[in-house]
RNA sequence: GCCGGGAUGGCGAAAUUGGCAGACGCAGCGGACUUAAAAUCCGCAGGGCCCAAAAGGCCUGUGGGGGUUCGAUUCCCCCUCCCGGCACCA
């Protein structure tokens, strides 16, 4: 029988044996437990020649275990964490647990575990997840919130906070959740609602509250984030918007007759001064303190405010504050405008805010939408006093429609100040107000002083006491820590559960050895997570939150990696505190970190995974089924690390048979005893060989690319696939000795470096069966040879005019003419460009040909 | 309303500087191996049309419409939809 021609790469490979079958569990439990006994393996070097490197995953609450998007964020910060092990930088690698809180005292309430015991048996289970996901942390550096080791050192910190006048304690309307039966911030109010409990609407309660005068760094965490190149822009737009910052001038409007105790004028606040001829009334916020004198001697204008008052208060709970209906009550009384010299009526109004600006506003109707609008409703006078400037000269100005918003404009109708342009006057004016003491320029901000006082036991206490002769008294530095007394009853009624525990709320006071009253409120657990990546470089520090000149090494983060979901919190109060350890000398860096990633949501269903839609995906079931090396590296290749990703079962599958295809492609082809292995590779190739090396040089490249520009992770993923797909086409030619040993020792070391990173268990495995005995963490990342990662032919596309005609091959180092002529002379080119002249020929060098015929 | 990010096959996606659209993977189809299946290996595959079929060829295609260019997923203008942030902010 003659033999049968078979097409190349075909028949001869198929039905190979299936007894090399990659089998996660066992390979991977056997590397878990070599690293479970060496815990040194990832621990940082405390002084180094080598270059720094310090990359931050965001640390977890201690829920009860690990969900999709945290295995997400994981897998990127330790595939990084490891490429810059493999480069030789020192790295800082650590993780800890954002312990305080309040779904402790809920599972308290639900099944009378204490708080601190349900804790640390969630942290016990999800630090057995992340070993078992191979995440390569310095657990030396663990921080876990709740223990006094950690908390004290807020409390030290609210001290130094209190000694600079940046913690104040102050009687206002504070953001209250019902089920969470505590204050939230401004932050954790999400359109009028809890940010725990998303249908739960916030209410509005009056208490003595601990604020942080994060204001005082108003203006510098704006300014500072056009230094955080290295930070999405998504992030510092939310940042800048949150912060709120507007010029603008403050104008006294003095009161035309009897004055009550809240004063004689109203100060409105405007960023359009130039407006202010235009200003033909007065609109006060229900809740200004002049309201209650104005409206002293008549109840019937006071029923009507109050009406105001709660039609203001269901809107703001409702978060449509934007919808209210604007309507308002002339109060009967008129204030001086103090450009025009002219009495202007005062009314109170729903859509005048009092936590913004001063909670009152000269109403313009000529130039603003709102005070048109309510003009219009109560026949107020319109005045314009801005006009648009015409681009022709010739042109006389037309009266704009109103209102007029526009900002390019003239002063009309405006004494001596007409004739202005509006940013000219706008200085001017606010000159001339500042000049005559009837008011000035300023900047207001959204931003508000941060609220930190919990009504709650779970958290840090506030180290402050009430005397009786003393007032407010702070705890001495060396009573601290204030601890948290254990066994108590935990309810979610009746104010702070610490308020219960007297041996706890009775003190004395250090001042007079009186008696005295501890602070029963906690803090925010947002301040624990404001400061601890700081703690992770002294970790086990016990005389100072930690060492300066250990922080000045680490710092700052060189990368920190988390969910968008902290762009305004937790990134901003962070931001104010290190700022403030900045100004009281412990630290240098005005930022704490460099660069800042924020990696998408695990979705699927195109859903965000939750309970009740039933679409959860269990990373301990991905582990048990695929193996942690396919759950990693599925949560890198599906997307795009910034983008949400859409998790797919069916997609992990792929990617354990990827694994598979790595591992039984050694399993036939390491051979590190035979001859040959270790020998340099020779550097006349046969074209197989070629191929192979080729390929290896440009995988090397894009992957490296990757790790330091754009982070497209699931590419470099899939550029490790062609390779590996390419090593299985080169099968034949392995077979038949075409491939030297010292090339495939080559190409399957490097392979193992680059798995490295995204496929610790797997790689460890492989590097053993290379005949490795070298720490892989740390050995050297392969370099690419642009010179190898050359192609010896190019393949370049030949368009006429602009259309793809044919594909000529040509020597990569072809000259122009060369290659040109060569597409010319193409017989599919030729039949397109038949009967018609080439009138240019476009070569862009080795990607093109472009023949422009007519 | 303002700001930011998106929209590419049946699906997840790729195209890094304006140069072959759809790499890689999933699902699918065909084949090899097998008594059979699983596993594995090889191959095909945007859509439409021409051709008996194959080989091949032609047209068309990156949310929609226009523009710049020899050439546009990429740059410019307008519009639609989706996601996120802020919002009677004076």
């Amino acid at each position: 029988m003659p033999q049968q021609e078979q097409p190349e790469g075909s028949a001869t490979v198929a039905g190979r044996p299936n007894d090399e079958r990659y089998d996660a569990q066992r390979v991977e439990s056997k590397w878990f437990e070599r690293w479970q006994n060496d815990p040194s393996l990832y621990a940082a070097e405390p002084t180094s020649t080598q270059k720094k490197y310090y990359v931050l995953e965001m640390l977890p609450y201690p829920s009860g275990a690990l969900h999709m998007g945290h295995v997400r964020n994981y897998s990127i910060g330790d595939a990084l964490a490891r490429y810059m092990w493999m480069n030789g930088y020192n790295v800082l690698h650590p993780m800890g647990w954002d312990s305080f809180g309040l779904p402790a005292e809920n599972a308290a309430i639900a099944n009378h575990t204490p708080p601190r015991q349900w804790t640390l048996s969630n942290i016990a289970n999800m630090k057995a997840q992340m070993k078992r996901l191979g995440f390569a942390y310095d657990w030396s550096r663990e921080v876990t919130t709740c223990f006094p080791e950690y908390y004290r050192w807020n409390q030290w910190f609210f001290l130094k906070l209190y000694e600079q006048g940046l913690a104040y304690r102050k009687n206002s309307k504070v953001n209250w959740c019902p089920k969470c039966a505590t204050v939230l911030a401004n932050e954790q109010v999400v359109n009028g609602c809890c940010w725990r409990h998303e249908d739960t609407i916030v209410e509005q309660r009056e208490l003595e509250q601990w604020f942080l005068r994060i204001t005082k760094y108003a203006d510098e965490l704006l300014r500072d984030l056009d230094k955080l190149g290295g930070w999405p822009e998504k992030v510092r737009v939310m940042q800048r918007n949150w912060i709120g910052r507007s010029e603008g001038t403050l104008v006294d409007f003095k009161l035309d007759g009897p004055v009550g105790p809240a004063g004689s004028k109203i100060t409105v606040f405007t960023t359009r001064v130039d407006t202010i001829y235009g200003a033909t009334s007065v609109q006060l916020a229900p809740e200004h303190p002049l309201v209650s004198d104005l409206t002293a001697s008549n109840p019937d204008l006071r029923a009507k405010v109050e009406q105001l008052i709660s039609e203001q208060r269901k809107a703001k709970e409702r978060g449509d504050i934007g919808e209210i209906e604007k309507h308002g009550v002339f109060t009967g009384r008129y204030a001086l405008n103090p450009f025009t010299g002219k009495n202007v009526p005062i009314w109170i109004a729903n859509y005048i805010l009092m936590d913004y600006g001063t909670g009152a506003i000269m109403s313009v109707p000529a130039h603003d939408e709102r005070d048109y609008e309510f003009a219009k409703k109560y026949n107020l006078e319109i005045r314009l006093v801005v006009i648009p400037i015409s681009n022709d000269p010739e042109e006389t100005v037309a009266e704009p429609a109103l209102p007029y918003v526009g900002h390019e404009g003239v002063l009309i109708n405006s004494g001596p100040f007409s004739g202005l342009e509006y940013s000219d006057a706008i200085i001017k004016m606010s000159a001339h107000a500042e000049n005559n003491g009837f008011g000035k320029p300023t900047v207001t901000y959204r931003l508000k002083d941060w609220g930190i006082s919990r009504q709650r036991y779970w958290g840090t206490p506030i180290p402050m006491l009430y005397c009786e002769k003393d007032g407010i008294v702070p705890v001495p530095e060396r009573d601290l820590p204030v601890i948290l007394p254990e066994d108590i009853e935990i309810t979610l009624a009746g104010g702070s559960p610490l308020g219960r525990v007297t041996e706890f709320v009775h003190t004395t006071c250090p001042k007079c050895c009186g008696p005295a009253r501890r602070e029963t409120d906690t803090m925010d657990t947002f301040v624990d997570s404001s400061w601890y990546f700081y703690r992770y470089t002294d970790a086990r520090n016990d005389h100072a939150p930690f060492d300066s000149r250990i922080a000045q090494y680490w710092f700052p983060i060189d990368q920190y990696i988390g969910g968008v979901e902290h762009a305004i919190l937790h990134l901003i109060y962070s931001r104010f505190w290190t700022k403030f350890m900045r100004d009281m000398g412990l630290i240098t860096n005005d930022e704490p970190a460099e660069r800042l990633f924020t990696q998408g949501m695990v979705i699927k269903d195109g859903a965000k995974m939750s309970k009740s839609l039933g679409n959860v995906v269990s990373p301990d079931e991905m582990v048990a089924r695929y193996g942690a090396d396919a759950a990693r590296l599925y949560s890198l290749f599906a997307a795009p690390p910034d983008r949400d990703l859409d998790w797919q079962d069916s997609g992990i599958e792929g990617i354990q048979r990827f694994l598979g295809r790595v591992y039984r492609f050694m399993v036939r082809n390491a051979k590190p005893n035979d001859a040959g292995w270790n020998a340099p590779v020779p550097a006349n190739l046969s074209p197989a060989a070629r191929a192979v090396q080729r390929k290896l040089h440009q995988t090397i490249r894009r992957v490296t690319d990757d790790f330091q520009g754009r982070w497209h992770f699931n590419t470099c993923v899939s550029a490790i696939m062609e390779l590996v797909n390419s090593l299985y086409s080169a099968e034949d030619a392995i077979s038949q000795n075409q491939i030297p040993q010292s090339l495939l020792a080559d190409v399957q070391r490097k392979l193992v470096l680059l798995l490295a990173p995204f496929a610790p268990y797997l790689a460890h495995e492989l590097w053993e069966m290379l005949g490795e005995s070298g720490n892989l963490l740390k050995a050297p990342w392969p370099k690419y040879d642009p010179e190898l990662a050359k192609e010896e032919e190019l393949e370049i596309p030949v368009q006429v005019n602009g259309k793809l005609r044919s594909i000529v091959v040509v020597p990569a180092d072809a000259g122009e003419s060369a290659i040109v002529e060569t597409a010319i002379a193409d017989e599919k080119v030729t039949t397109a460009v038949a009967g018609k002249q080439i009138v240019k020929k476009i070569y862009v060098p080795g990607k093109l040909v472009n023949l422009v015929v007519k």
